[in-house]
DNA sequence: CTGAATTTTCAGTAATTACTGAAAATTGAT
DNA sequence: ATCAATTTTCAGTAATTACTGAAAATTCAG
């Protein structure tokens, strides 16, 4: 089955993207594929649609697994093993998140927290230590906000994120709320 | 002038890292040498101190201000161009983050955009464009909330962090406020 | 202007990463 | 248990990306 121009252009602008990532040309492509689908599809077909050899569609979709960006879905009386994204978008980005983390933030700051721990030699180690430290926190407060923000529910995520720029005033009403008097529920007057 | 072990540390990991990125091990270790600097360093010292060809450090210094990471400083009685690093590690971030999305999300989005505006063959078509749409409204939402959040001065952004999983309670804040009446000012009874 | 210092470019090569086909391993229906 | 269907592995090769040294270009002090 051949791909129409539509999901063709998607296919190919991640095969592209894909390689400016960790991931390859051919994990992004597949992804692509499977994300768009209206059903799950197997090894064959990917490796039919989108011209790889088999056995690189299977590294491939390994690679997706291992990200938790699709699953497996057996389909009765088949044998064959199918694959399909998850159907909530915002799902498939907390999921990146928490790869990108485990993956490359984790590692990160182990090695910040190690190199911290270490005695400075001289004055350029001390200065090293100084800027290391604030990348550590900085990494530090916007990944476990980020945690915080990932476990609220999605509708008042979005309630949230439209609010966009109005937080700044939300942070001074709330700052006035507390001026007025110990835990605020919104309720007090002057 | 040869690497302190912590500072070694720091430089291989960044090396590391950067194939991760689409950066790669050259840039990854001069920024990070850049970064923990405590004054500004000159592509032959660079070239020496990481043990890279002066071009290679030449083209890495290259890439890295395309990406606004390091910038230019003259040393007056010097000819030499010497890079640095901007102070401030927030900074670094929103830069980091502004030439992402100009690299990434923006090319994904128009492609999106493009993509939308086709007519659907057929069903599968219908289908793809859903998710695209998707996926879409969901990066248009993420990042042009992050453009709200970037604007923030910083103290209100700390204090905005800090707050975490407490979001959800000051929603509910403010929607008991919007209840309340009208334009709320946080002043109002019930 | 001249020319030494410095930076950039680029063709060639090295190193790395991606991909394939064939073979091995696994799976599950009978 | 058998065996055909299916998936995975992996050695070899292709393609890509990174790096170097030499040469060209640029810069600026005199």
């Amino acid at each position: 089955m051949a791909l129409t121009p539509l999901t063709r252009q998607f296919v190919s602008h991640f095969g592209e993207m894909g390689s400016r990532w960790g991931i390859n040309r051919t994990v992004g492509q597949l992804y692509a594929l499977i994300f768009v689908s209206d059903r799950p599809l197997n090894a064959d077909e990917l490796a039919e649609m989108l011209e790889f050899s088999r056995s690189n569609v299977s590294m491939g979709l390994k690679e997706l697994q291992s990200w938790r960006l699709v699953r497996l879905k057996h389909i009765p009386g088949d044998r064959r093993e199918y694959f399909e994204a998850p159907e909530d978008v915002w799902q498939i980005f907390k999921t990146l998140a928490e790869e990108r983390r485990r993956r490359e933030i984790e590692p990160t700051l182990s090695m910040l927290r190690g190199a911290l721990l270490e005695e400075p030699a001289d004055a350029t180690d001390k200065h090293a230590q100084k800027r290391m430290r604030e990348m550590h926190d900085l990494i530090e407060m916007t990944t476990s906000w980020f945690d915080d923000v990932q476990r609220l529910d999605p509708d008042t995520l979005v309630q949230f994120m439209r609010m966009g720029a109005k937080v700044q005033k939300l942070l001074e009403l709330k700052d006035r709320m507390k001026l007025v008097g110990g835990k605020s529920n919104g309720q007090q007057r002057t």
